[in-house]
DNA sequence: CGGCAATGTGTTTTT
DNA sequence: CACATTGCCG
């Protein structure tokens, strides 16, 4: 194998085979490089069997590209490696021993929002008001425990305030109904396991034996679960390799404890311990940058990255008029960088809340530069798709009580709440699924659609399923008779999900509902089937970790919001902030952007912003200051007077849509306009008086 | 039951 | 500001 590309330390991490391995990977020192190497080389030059090596990454995006990069060094034995995320490993454990969790075969995993709507039907089960006891809260608490992995009645050993024991009441309660729905939630997949090989070391023992050289990656990031869950399956033969940078923990808010990481060498004696410090990615100058950012913070162990790249150009920081400015700022000289010669794919636009990617998304339509949002899972919010889903795990699972309501009356067929309140206290009384009560009324042409559903499932392929349930279910019929364009918008979404589930199914041969429900309970983004090429990346900067860019952006670099400080001031960690503000900073290998506004419009109001604290702990020498052209800043705000609440529409005129951008009227006709919009949108029809359309004045 | 208007409420990051 | 929920009426 070719490890002439590799440093001698990364070398040295690749050749490491057995025994306990850290490796301390500062930002953009190869560590991908040094892991992906590093199982190809287990497999082929010392002989391991493919199937004993298990890897697991932080994201989905990470597995799919370690699997690519494994492949193009070894081929089709890569195939073999397990390489997947914590929670889908976890996945896999509790479907392969369901029977010992108290499952049955077609148990399903619950999303946030349907246990975040169990949690309220109990509260007022047991009469207290869902308004003083916040369900989020509620279910943030339980999944807490459940990521220090205690039940309700560890939890109630150390707990005493009032608010505590309404969470184990609820979690008491919220347990049993998960049980009685054959269902589990995203915590579970990680705390099940760990409860099955604590009571049976024969199964952890098949699993040891299974996977005998285990890799982590993004260590600093693992939680309670996650580290016990490694710690009990690499336990008998110690080949334990993680890779991690403790100044890129950025997930504390999530149960993350990147004490793991400093506690590796406890956890595990004569571990061997590989610094890797040298830096393949960013200029001298965005790495100095880094360098004397992260340097503030004090619980840290001190590290010398450093690089042989070239100095590069300065760091460019702007500070706007406000928002739209800003986003102006960002669009103008993407355009200009594009003109000279990078490409799209190579620039990223990083914020730290989502809230903050419409206003840019807004420009860079008006502009007319290809975008994509990265791990934006909106789609797979959007009611009509939950309903779709909903009507799906239905039919896998028919105990799933939440999504028996939710789908239960769509489209309308007169099942309102009265209706489904008492089925739920009858399914209640008798302690059995809603389903299995429903025996006349309109509820019974439900419950037989389901059974049809349910057959179609057995006979035909995904896609046909999909399709039947989109038709079958008058889903589409009722979208169709509504002939608004938000109803056209949901067809096309659904639409789209099909294609989803063709993709999925044309990528993986023939594939079951159980895996299809699998992978969107599990994946956030369904972008990875389509080809995002020649875009510009706009994401949080949480998902941006592990990417890197040509060209960063970093907008919205106010105090408040980056760091961020929520309600409770105190509550916030500014050494975490900070580095997540270093892990922004260290995607970008040649320019870097410091953006923020004077002024923004922000929960409702204007407010005074304030610039980050962060951009003074960057040496002056560094950076380029950009504010000069103050009218530049006029014409923006200028261009809000451009737009009216007119609706005497003509072909020709020129309107602008909150949404596709500024568009041509191509045709009106009564209520509806036909506009032509830019790339990627092109040719819509549109109501007249719709909130969203703005016609632009000629002044 | 379903649709609409008025009112209220919360606003970080994600597998 | 965007949404979810509530209350009222046909």
């Amino acid at each position: 194998m070719d490890l002439s590309k590799l440093n001698d330390k990364q070398k040295e991490a690749v050749k490491h085979i057995d025994g306990p391995l850290l490796i301390l990977a500062g930002a953009g020192s190869g560590k991908t490089r040094v892991l992906t190497n590093r199982v190809a080389y287990l497999i082929n030059e010392v002989g391991i069997n493919p199937r004993n090596v298990l890897a697991i990454t932080f994201t989905n995006k990470a597995a799919t590209e370690m699997k690519e990069r494994i492949f193009s060094i070894i081929g089709d034995t890569a195939l073999q490696v397990q390489i997947s995320t914590f929670h889908s490993f976890g996945y896999r454990i509790v479907r392969e021993n369901y029977h010992l969790l108290g499952l049955d075969k077609n148990f399903t995993i619950l999303d946030e929002s349907d246990s975040v709507i169990i949690i309220k039907k109990i509260l007022k089960d047991i009469n207290l008001d869902p308004k003083q006891y916040n369900p989020k809260a509620i279910k943030s608490a339980i999944s807490g425990a459940k990521n220090v992995l205690m039940n309700a009645e560890e939890y109630s050993r150390f707990s005493n305030t009032p608010w505590d024991e309404i969470v184990i009441k609820v979690y008491r309660i919220y347990e049993e109904t998960l049980k009685k729905s054959n269902a589990v939630d995203f915590d579970d997949l990680l705390m099940l396991p760990i409860h099955l090989f604590k009571r049976n070391s024969e199964v952890l023992e098949k699993y040891q034996e299974r996977y005998k050289y285990i890799l982590i990656d993004e260590y600093q990031d693992t939680n309670e679960a996650q580290y016990k869950l490694t710690k009990m399956i690499g336990a008998k033969y110690r080949n334990v390799c993680v890779v991690g940078d403790g100044d890129q923990s950025i997930y504390s808010f999530r149960g993350a404890n990147y004490n793991n990481i400093l506690n590796f060498e406890k956890d595990y004696n004569n571990a061997k311990v590989i610094l890797l410090e040298e830096n393949y990615r960013s200029t001298k100058t965005i790495l100095n940058a880094a360098n004397e950012v992260i340097k503030k913070n004090k619980i840290r162990k001190d590290k010398n990255l450093w690089t042989s790249n070239e100095e590069g150009s300065k760091i460019k920081y702007y500070r706007a008029y406000d928002e739209k400015d800003e986003a102006h700022y960002v669009t103008s000289n993407i355009k200009q960088l594009h003109s000279e010669g990078i490409p799209y794919e190579e620039m990223a636009v990083l914020y730290r809340t989502n809230a903050q990617s419409r206003v840019l998304e807004e420009h860079f339509m008006l502009e007319n530069i290809p975008y994509k949002v990265v791990g934006a899972y909106a789609f797979y919010n959007r009611k009509e798709i939950k309903d779709l889903i909903a009507y799906l795990k239905l039919i896998y699972n028919d105990k799933d009580d939440v999504n028996l309501i939710r789908c239960i009356n769509v489209p309308k067929r007169g099942i309102g709440a009265k209706t489904t309140d008492k089925l739920q206290m009858k399914a209640d009384v008798e302690k059995v699924s809603i389903y299995e009560v429903i025996d006349g009324g309109k509820e019974l042409i439900f419950k037989n659609l389901i059974e049809d559903f349910k057959q179609k499932a057995s006979e035909s392929s995904l896609t046909e399923l999909v399709e039947y349930v989109i038709n079958k279910s008058g889903m589409k019929q009722e979208l169709l008779n509504e002939k608004s364009i938000e109803a056209n918008i949901r067809l096309e979404n659904l639409d789209e999900f099909k294609s989803i589930a063709m993709a999925f199914e044309e990528h993986n041969g023939v594939v079951s509902l159980e895996e299809f429900l699998m992978q969107i309970s599990l994946v956030s983004n369904s972008d990875d089937t389509k080809d995002e090429r020649e875009k510009v990346s706009l994401m949080t900067m949480h998902a941006a970790k592990g990417l890197e860019f040509d060209v960063v952006f970093a907008v919205g670099l106010e105090e408040g919001i980056m760091p961020h400080t929520g309600f409770d001031a105190s509550k916030s960690d500014i050494e975490e902030e900070r580095r997540l503000f270093y892990v922004t900073i260290t995607r970008a290998k040649k320019h870097l952007f410091l953006v923020n506004a004077r002024m923004r419009l922000l929960f409702g109001d204007r407010s005074i912003r304030e610039e980050s604290s962060f951009i003074k702990e960057i040496e002056e020498e560094h950076i380029e200051f950009q504010n000069k052209k103050r009218e530049e800043i006029s014409t923006i705000n200028k261009e809000d007077k451009f737009y009216t609440e007119d609706v005497d529409f003509n072909q020709g005129d020129i309107i602008v849509h909150d949404d596709f951008g500024e568009g041509v009227i191509i045709n009106v006709e009564k209520s509806i306009i036909t506009v032509s919009f830019a790339y990627p949108h092109l040719v819509k029809k549109l109501l007249k008086k719709h909130k969203s359309i703005k016609k632009k004045q000629v002044i």
